[in-house]
DNA sequence: GGTTGACATTGACGTTACGTAAACCCTTAT
DNA sequence: ATAAGGGTTTACGTAACGTCAATGTCAACC
C-alpha cells in the first residue's frame, strides 16, 4: 500500500494526476481511508496505470480510454475506436506535411526587413447563394467595364439597395489568357424572388443558384492592376503544393470595386473550388 | 466601413473572433464609435486579417503572430521563429508516425473479447540516484537468490529502514542468455553518506552514482516466472519500431519482490535507456 | 501536551483560442 | 408601443491537467 506521494514517485506521474484520475473515475486507489480520506494504492495497480498512460500516448482521450478499460463493451466497438483514431492520425499527418511545406515557403520569402511577400492563402467554405448574373464572352477584360457600370446603376434602383451582395464574377475560361474571356458577371441576390433585368444591349440578367463550395482556396489583395493575373499562377502552385486539386470555376469577389483614379483602394478576393488530393498519403505507404 | 457582422460574413469568421482579436490587441477595427462602442472595419483591413488566419493555420500561436505583425522586430528573430516552428512540426511528424505504428500494432492485437495483449510501454525519464550495490557474474539467475536475501536482511538493520528504495539490478550482459550473467544488484540509497557493507561471502557493496536517464523505455508486469525473459524481445522490437535505439545497460526494479509461494504478486519494471533515431525523419526527404 | 515539519485533502484559478449563451443598449419598422 | 435585429459587455465551458492556497493529519521531539 502506497500513498499518493509514494505511488506518484514510482509511476513518475504527478500526485495531482492521480487525484484527478480518481475524481473522474478513471483510475481509483484500491483503498480510501474512511476517516482521513487518504488514498492508498497497491503495487499491483501499476500495470493498469501504465496501460492508461500508454493509451493516452496513442492520442486517445481519457473518455475513450475509460471505454477500453470497461470490459462490457463489444470488441468491435473498441476496434472501431482504434481504427477511427488511426484515420485521424493519418489526416493529421497530411496536415502537418502541408504545414511543413508552407512554413518552408514562408521561410524562403522573408526578406531582410522581416516582411513576408507571400500571398496569404485562406481555406474556407463558400455558402450557396442566389446569383443575378449574365454570362458572355468578351474580347478583352476592359470590355466588361461598361456592363459592370450599367449593372451598378440599374440594379440598386430597380430592386432595392440592400438586395445585393458584392459583385462576383465567375471565370469559365480555363486558359488564363486575357482575350476572348468567358465570364459570368453578377451580384449575389439576397431575396427569394425570380427576377430578370434587361440591359441596354438587350441582354438579360437572370437569377440562378450559385452552388456552395465545401472547400475553397482563397486569397485577397489590395489594389487593382494588370499584374493581378500573376496571382493566379502563384495560387495555382499553392494548391498543388498543399495537396489540393481544382474542381470548379474560380470566382472573383469585388469587396471594393476599382474606381478610376482610386484603383489602389480596391479589394478583390479570388476563390478556387478545390478538393483534397491523397498524394500526401502516399508518403505513408 | 463594415460592422462586425458584415465584416465577419465577408471574412467567414465569427463575430466573437473579431471581438476577441480586438480585445487581445491582435487585430483592431479601424474605428470605434466613442458613443456606442460599435466597431467599424474597413475592407482594406481584410488582407491583414487573412494574414493572421494564414499564419494561424501554420500552427503559430496568436502571440507569435502578434510578433510577426509588429515591424520593429528584427528579421532574424522572425526567421528564427519560423525555423523553430518548422522543427516543432518535424518533431510532431515523427511522433505521429510512431503513434500510427503503435495504433496499428494495437489494432492487430485486440482479440475477440476486446482485450489487448500488448505490453504497455511507457517512456519516461529516470532521475539520478545513489546506489549501494555489488557487481558480479553468476552462473544462473537463481544463484542470485541467496545474495538478494542476505542484502534484504542486512541493509535495513545496519543502515535504517527508510534509507533505501526498491531493489534494482543493472544488467551488463548484452547477450540475453541466462548463463554467466553479469549483473549489479543493489538498492537506491537515499542518504548522502558513503558506506560499504560486507556480505558473508566477503564481497563488498559500495555506494556509487547511478546516472540519470533522459529517455527510458519502460514496461511493468505482474508476476514472476521464467518466461519474463520473453518480454525483452517484445520491448526490443517496440524500441526499434518507434524510432529509438538502446544506449545503456537496462535495469530491473522490483517494486514487489517475488516471494516463494506468492510469485504472482510480484511487480517488476524494466527500464531501457534509449535515444531517438532520426530514421523517421528520412520520410520527409 | 504543544510545536514543528512533512505529507495529505479539497478548491480555485490559469492555460489556448475561442463557442455559446445571457443581459443590456440602440435604432428602426410595424 | 412593441417587436425585431443589429450592436455591446460579461461570464462560463472546453481538455487535461499544473500550480498555488488554505486547511487537516500524522509522527516525532521537547
Amino acid at each position: 500500500m502506497f500513498t499518493v506521494g509514494e505511488f506518484s514517485k514510482i509511476a513518475q506521474v504527478s500526485k495531482r494526476l492521480l487525484r484527478y484520475y480518481d475524481q473522474i473515475g478513471l483510475f481509483s486507489p484500491e483503498k480510501v481511508d474512511d476517516w482521513t480520506g487518504y488514498r492508498y494504492y497497491s503495487a499491483q495497480q501499476l500495470p493498469q496505470l501504465n496501460r492508461i498512460l500508454a493509451l493516452k500516448e496513442l492520442g486517445l482521450s481519457l473518455d475513450q480510454i475509460r471505454l477500453t478499460l470497461r470490459n462490457d463493451v463489444p470488441s468491435d466497438e473498441i476496434r472501431g475506436m482504434f481504427a477511427m483514431q488511426k484515420m485521424q492520425i493519418e489526416q493529421q499527418l497530411q496536415n502537418e506535411l502541408n504545414r511543413l511545406r508552407r512554413i518552408e515557403a514562408r521561410l524562403r520569402h522573408i526578406d531582410d526587413d522581416g516582411d513576408m511577400h507571400d500571398m496569404d492563402v485562406v481555406v474556407k467554405a463558400l455558402p450557396a447563394q442566389r446569383y443575378l448574373s449574365m454570362r458572355d464572352v468578351y474580347q478583352a477584360p476592359c470590355d466588361t467595364l461598361p456592363i459592370v457600370s450599367e449593372m451598378s446603376r440599374l440594379l440598386p434602383t430597380q430592386l432595392g439597395e440592400k438586395a445585393f451582395g458584392y459583385m462576383t464574377i465567375v471565370l469559365f475560361d480555363d486558359s488564363f489568357e486575357p482575350e476572348n474571356i468567358d465570364v459570368e458577371i453578377g451580384f449575389p441576390y439576397l431575396e427569394y424572388k425570380d427576377v430578370t433585368v434587361t440591359l441596354s444591349n438587350g441582354r438579360r440578367m437572370q437569377v440562378r443558384n450559385l452552388e456552395a463550395v465545401e472547400t475553397a482556396v482563397t486569397a485577397t489583395w489590395l489594389g487593382f492592376s494588370e499584374n493581378s493575373y500573376l496571382s493566379y499562377g502563384a495560387l495555382g502552385s499553392w494548391v498543388e503544393d498543399n495537396g489540393y486539386r481544382f474542381i470548379g470555376a474560380p470566382r472573383e469577389v469585388f469587396i471594393v470595386v476599382p474606381i478610376h483614379g482610386r484603383e489602389n483602394e480596391a479589394v478583390v478576393e479570388i476563390q478556387f473550388p478545390v478538393e483534397r488530393t491523397d498524394a500526401a498519403s502516399r508518403l505513408l505507404s
